[in-house]
Order: C-alpha cells, then structure tokens, then sequence
DNA sequence: CACCAGGCAAGTA
DNA sequence: TACTTGCATGGT
C-alpha cells in the first residue's frame, strides 16, 4: 500500500497526544480488563474493577476461587454480566489446567503459542487475546477492532471484505515491531473514530486524518 | 426516547 | 457458508 501507516500515526499522535491506555496496575488486572470490556464502555469496566478491588478479590487466587454467582455480581457494572464471568472461569480453566495456576508461567509462554492457546478458550477471540498480548505480556501484536475498520475503510484504505487477521497482518508487515507504539497507535484509532468517524457521521468534518 | 460502547458464540436456514 | 440474535449495564 502507498499509504503510510506510519504518517497516520503520526497525525493522530499530533492531533490527540498520548493516551496511556490501560494503566492496569498488574497484568491479571489488565487481562480482565480485556475480557470485562468486550462490547462495553471502558467506564463501566472501571466501576467493575473497583468492585473486585473493594472486595479484595483482585488476584487469581481469590478470583478463581469464587462461586460464579458471586463473581457476576462483582462485574454486574460491565454488562453482560453472567456471560463474562462464565468467560473468565474459563481462562480461569486454562491458567489452573495448562500453566499449573501461574499467570506469570502463562504470560511468559511464546507468543504466537500463547496465542492460539488463548483462542482455544470459549469466550476469547482475537480482539481478547491480541489485547492480553499486547497490553498485559506487552507483545509487539497489533490489536484490532471495528473502530481500525472503520477508519481504514472511510478513507479507502482497506476493502469492505479484508478479514481480522488480514488487517493485522498489514500492520505488522508494514510497521516495524514495538509494543509501545502498537500500544499508543491503538488507542489513537479508538480516540479519533469516536471524536470524527462515528457510525452517524459518515463524513469526517475537521477529521486529522484529512487528504491521506 | 434512541443510540452507543475497546466482542463473541450460538442459532437459523 | 452467510446472516441473525442474545447477552446487559450505564452514559449521552
């Protein structure tokens, strides 16, 4: 492509300034930050999170332990409530059969290996665990989502049929490897596609990324 | 009131 | 295979 993902970058960076995106406090915090805000406002995460905070529960441990019943009531803030806690007892599952009930075994594990096994848990796909990758085992994997569509696709960047691991793949194969502006590069395309191109403004008015 | 939010899986034909 | 639906709270 002749386009310059590098200068989009650049753009947004200019136009929006860092965004310090998912300041979780540890990497379990962080990966059930990426579960918790599947479909869901980052805001309402938050509110689950203190929950489990306030009930110092925010550990593998204490959160494995849990009866889901209870569980779901902590995260009830997040949506769709039952659904995830049926989810994170499934990762749960993965970290108690597969890495002997050690986050830290797990996040260490290779990455594309760790990958594939995360997928193999029901209730993550690839938005969820390139999210774990990237923010919580800071993994060089960019992270896609309906906002990086969007955006590419308003300015003909992409077609309407590229797939998720397609649109990842041109990333990767265009940007050289680093968690950090994986990480930054990310966050820009949510902030921009919620100040400029949303679903009711079609036409970008003021839009950054104007004439790429 | 309608619409949206940092998805994913199951059901239907 | 290709669409559609369910899951659910909280902010604008």
């Amino acid at each position: 492509m002749q386009v310059k993902l590098l200068d989009i970058y650049q753009r947004l960076y200019d136009h929006f300034g860092p965004q310090q995106w998912w300041p979780g406090e540890t990497p379990f915090e962080v990966m059930i930050g990426a579960v918790l805000t599947q479909n869901t406002n980052w805001g309402n995460v938050e509110k689950a999170i203190d929950n489990l905070k306030r009930a110092g529960v925010l550990s593998y441990e204490k959160m494995a332990a849990l009866p889901a019943g209870l569980l779901a009531e902590y995260i009830r803030p997040a949506g769709y409530y039952n659904i995830k806690a049926a989810r994170l007892g499934n990762l749960f599952g993965l970290i108690r059969e597969r890495y002997e009930d050690s986050v830290e075994r797990m996040l260490a594990e290779e990455t594309e290996e760790l990958r594939q096994t995360l997928l193999s848990v029901r209730g993550i796909g690839p938005e969820t665990a390139d999210s774990i990758l990237l923010y919580a085992a800071r993994r060089p994997v960019f992270v896609v989502d309906a906002y990086t569509y969007r955006i590419l696709s308003r300015h003909d960047l992409i077609g309407e049929e590229v797939t998720y691991d397609d649109l990842q793949q041109f990333f990767m194969d265009n940007i050289e490897p680093d968690t950090t502006l994986y990480n930054e590069f990310h966050a820009l395309l949510v902030c921009a596609a919620k100040d400029y191109c949303r679903k009711t403004n079609p036409r970008c008015s003021a839009c950054p990324l104007e004439g790429v």
